[in-house]
DNA sequence: TATGAATGAGAGTTCATTCAT
DNA sequence: TATGAATGAACTCTCATTCAT
């Protein structure tokens, strides 16, 4: 089997690091292309030799963070106890979004995501194998009566990602951080669907 | 009773919404101080007449938001049945958190409250507030009997939140919109309350 | 009559003489517009309060160069002896066209012309309009036997500016400078009109 | 006979070739290096094992311009009956300059020559030739009678390259275009000469 | 020869804000 | 209050050229 994907320089994960340290720091509009050279200790053009340019950059960021996401995919989709797998998704995607980083960025490609197609598009893809993933293992627990299915499960799979990413998100600013609810929203959940 | 109020200047309240407006359609840190007051049909000298600066404007949104909100932590708090109210609660703040305007100009001041002590200050009250009266009626439901008690309640109020709010962010970008859950998510919360 | 002619801000005038200067003496391209306003003695931000861009400074040059034309289309469409016309015209715009100001200012606005439509706009109608004056004055002077009319009076008007205008750019190259022909081309075009 | 002229290497025709295109597509200084490797299908890089530099791209392009000049010196030096050598120069250049890759490329020589002094010695060699030659041609028909002597040869040599070359310029622009003046010119030429 | 990553100065333009009127 | 000219730092991006491979 031929492996025809062109390696990544080595440079282009360089200039991703620092770019995704800078836009953390400042948020990715008041980060300067200037800000993402100085930190990866590059040239100014030479970064042009890797991204097209800086919008380039976060669509990179987000398509590795889609990578990320398919290990939850992944996970949900295989063959164990839907309410195990469920268990799995919600501790582990409530802490995945929990981090600062994730949480952050994730915001900052949302929100540029809202005005350009390109980080939209990616975007979009993302979160929709991740709404069908975590759907099918619902409809699963339905059809074994592990679950409720008074409820459409595509609808409750939109729920709980509103629910763990809301929370990161809350976690963000810091009058709200501290208040964690990750040991609260398994068994609430758990319990709403209880059939 | 003396009105000590000082009356807001109505060039104030059109430099406002033509920012509100710019925000909306371009992002706050895409809409220039410009942009701003051709909106509001007035010269770019005279906005700093009514505004310290172009932070200012989305301060002073944030207060106004505030004051919205205070209607809802106002029913939260009354004496009504703490089901009923709680029933209400989501149903409206659902509504209300789904539309466009409100959602995106929550990101906008969100994100920005990250980087800004002073958007943060406010935004963090408001959010407070809001938090304290969703508790106070989980807390009497429970005591009640009428919701189960086996959740902390200030938890249970972020959760909720979360999950609102993080639908209104979500309905934002194109992939998922139309997917709105709002006659899941209030039989679905009420759900894992039941005692 | 109402006088509804903005007045043109002597600022705008400033950067167009600085302008004129700096495309003088490094060309169009070569000249950036931190020269211009190192020239004009202006901060480089207050360009753009009166300029759109380096390219409206280009076009407003050439809308100036117009006016300046219109002298010559004005003289040549008098009711005076067309051959007496004729003659004003060719030793007045072959002195006109000589000066080395005029002959750059025109190649580099014809070079851009080539790529940028709005400047051929501007540039094609000054020229078209001296045509028609030309040829209208040798066309009157065909009517009226002053002139031989084996000849197209539009071509031979074509003729007559290229002649001119081939000259003045020529006298730009320092190699053949000094070869003026303005005293050759008068007798020369009439000899060649002689019925 | 020794062959002493190194051959050119095919890659810096193909350069050539290439660069020719695109400054005739966008004009010599919107011309980027990238652009001519792109179109030669070559990197970067190896540019710079066949030409020096961007400007000797151009050196090059007037030199061969120059060559393909000799055909008109040559033809006009030879012994036939001036009036002959004459018209068909006129006839031929004319087609020669009205040829638009020769008209634009012979401006963006121009201009390029008046501040580079490299340029502007390849340039003015070529022209003074042609001056020289067709000057010659006038002459002779001056001293057989076939040409009037009232005027000076070197002028209306000039003169007639003016014209001939004011005209191929002017047909590049749009405004004008169609309306050559070649059946004109040589008629017009000899009328004036007529002794 | 041939490659393309690397350089950093410079490009045109926009920015939020100030200030004299 | 209202105006818009003035400021200059900052913006993203392109440039011709060099150089290690």
């Amino acid at each position: 089997m031929p492996n025809n994907v062109k390696p990544i320089h080595p440079r282009k994960i360089e200039i991703l690091e620092a770019a995704v340290t800078c836009f953390l720091e400042k948020g990715y509009h008041q980060t300067g292309v200037r800000d993402i050279v100085a930190k990866a200790g590059i040239s100014l053009g030479n970064l042009y030799n890797h991204f097209k340019g800086k919008e380039a950059i976060l669509v990179f960021i987000a398509e590795i963070e889609g990578q990320e996401l398919s290990g939850f995919v992944n996970r949900l989709s295989d063959n164990a106890d839907p309410r195990i797998r469920l268990e799995w998704f919600v501790q582990n995607y409530a802490e995945y979004v929990a981090l600062p980083e994730n949480a952050l960025l994730g915001v900052e490609i949302l929100t540029e995501a809202l005005r350009s197609p390109t980080i939209a598009d990616v975007f979009g893809r993302n979160r929709d194998q991740l709404i069908a993933a975590l759907a099918g293992c619902l409809t699963k627990g339905g059809e074994s009566g592990v679950f409720s299915s008074q409820f459409n499960p595509s609808a409750v799979a939109c729920m709980i990602l509103d629910t763990l990413e809301g929370q990161g998100l809350r976690n963000l600013s810091l009058s709200s951080r501290g208040k964690h609810v990750k040991d609260t929203i398994g068994p609430f959940i758990l319990n709403a669907l209880k059939p």
